[in-house]
Formats: C-alpha cells, structure tokens, sequence
DNA sequence: GTAATATATGCATATATATTCACATATGAT
DNA sequence: ATCATATGTGAATATATATGCATATATTAC
C-alpha cells in the first residue's frame, strides 16, 4: 500500500489546521506574530484590515491553539503558539522565493 | 517589526497550498499517492468515496502542482508532486500523535 | 465495428465561510 | 462617575466550494 494512510478522523484534525492557514488574512497573522507578541490594533494595521476582522480570525487561531493570547492592560498580544506550525511556516516561506518551475 | 511579513500577493499564494490541503478528502489523496504513484480506482476505494469526486480533487491539486498525473493504458496514476509539501506533510502526519496538550 | 472500463467534466445545490456593520464589553484616564 | 480606546461578538450576506449525478471521453478487449 504504502504513502501515509490517514484515518478520516486523522485526517479532518489535519485538515482543519491547513484549513485555518488556507486563508491569506490568518495566514499573515500567524506569520506577523511568529517572532513576538503583537496586540490586535498592530496586526490589523500591518495587514490593512479592521480590527473586528483580526478578531473574528484570531478567535478561530485561538480555538485551534495556533495562537495564544496575553492580555496586557487593555491590550491583547497574540502570539503564534504551535511549534510545529512555526516550523512549517518557516520552511514554506523560506521555499516561496526558489519556485522557479 | 519582526515576525515573517508575508505581502498580500505572497500570502495568497501559500494560502493557495493550505487551502488545498485543509480538505479532508484531499489531504488524503496527496497522502495517499505520496510515495508511489497510485491510480483513480485506488484511491477512491482506499478513501471510501467516488471516481469522481477523487477525479475533482485531483483536478485542482493537479492544477497547483501538488500532485502529477502519469498515464498507463486507460488508468491515471497520480503522484504527490510538491516534494516540499511532501516534507511538510511528513512532517505534520510525524506530530499527529505526539500532541498531548 | 461494439462493449466494457477508467477518468474527466459540466451543472445543480446545499453548505461553509469571509467580511462588514452595529453593538457590546473591558480597561485606563480624568 | 464619564470619556476614550481596545477588543470581542452577533447577525446579515455575498461568495466560495464540496459533493452528487448525469454524461462525455478515452482506452482496451472482443
């Protein structure tokens, strides 16, 4: 048989993180956050989109645990908490540039 | 500023990828085809579902050079193509069962 | 040629989901 | 207390998309 049989239920688990990252506006907030903490006002400044639209994603990153949230004062940072994912990320972006054919 | 600060174009085209793989039932079949190629029929009866709704995945993997398609006689084998998504996948199957909170 | 099998494709549709807008909640300053 | 700021949330909606069904195309066997 061989190749990586994935059970439907492996492969829903799987296929809801991919899902989460499938989307160019949470993709870019994980990323944004990889490195530090960033609160929620900054993320949407960076990506150019309303804060209401940052947090509607975030509560999905956050459910996943692909972020986590610190609350400082009135702010929150978010901050990309899989390790895992942080890899892939790295490794995916690092390979964006060489994709010639 | 730190973190990885992916431009819209440049998040939309890694989204692309993981959009792609965050379906169940393709996440499968890129797995599935991953070290051998393997045709239409197979497929479809490893992951329990039709020729053709294996047949429209694998249009659009095929489209984003996730998978080749290789001719035989009247079958089609498909093969995962992407050897970084190969790695990543790998990878991400390798961390399906050491997640313990 | 016909018949049978393997893939592909176009259409219809039910469902999911990204986004916007309005409003709510929380926190700090005065 | 009020006001301003930061974040969260609920509903409404337009769009995307996974799936099924019918049909088409290709290839082999006869």
């Amino acid at each position: 048989m061989s190749g990586i049989a994935l059970s439907p239920d492996q492969a829903t688990e799987l296929a809801e993180v991919f899902h989460l990252l499938g989307d160019s506006n949470r993709l870019r907030l994980v990323c944004a956050c990889i490195d530090e903490p960033v609160n929620v006002h900054d993320l949407a400044e960076q990506l150019g989109i309303s804060s209401s639209l940052v947090s509607h994603h975030l509560r999905l990153l956050k459910a996943a645990r692909l972020v986590r949230a610190e609350k400082r004062g009135r702010q929150v940072f978010y901050l990309t908490a899989d390790e895992h994912v942080r890899c892939v990320l790295r490794d995916m972006t690092d390979h964006l540039h060489e994709e010639g054919d």
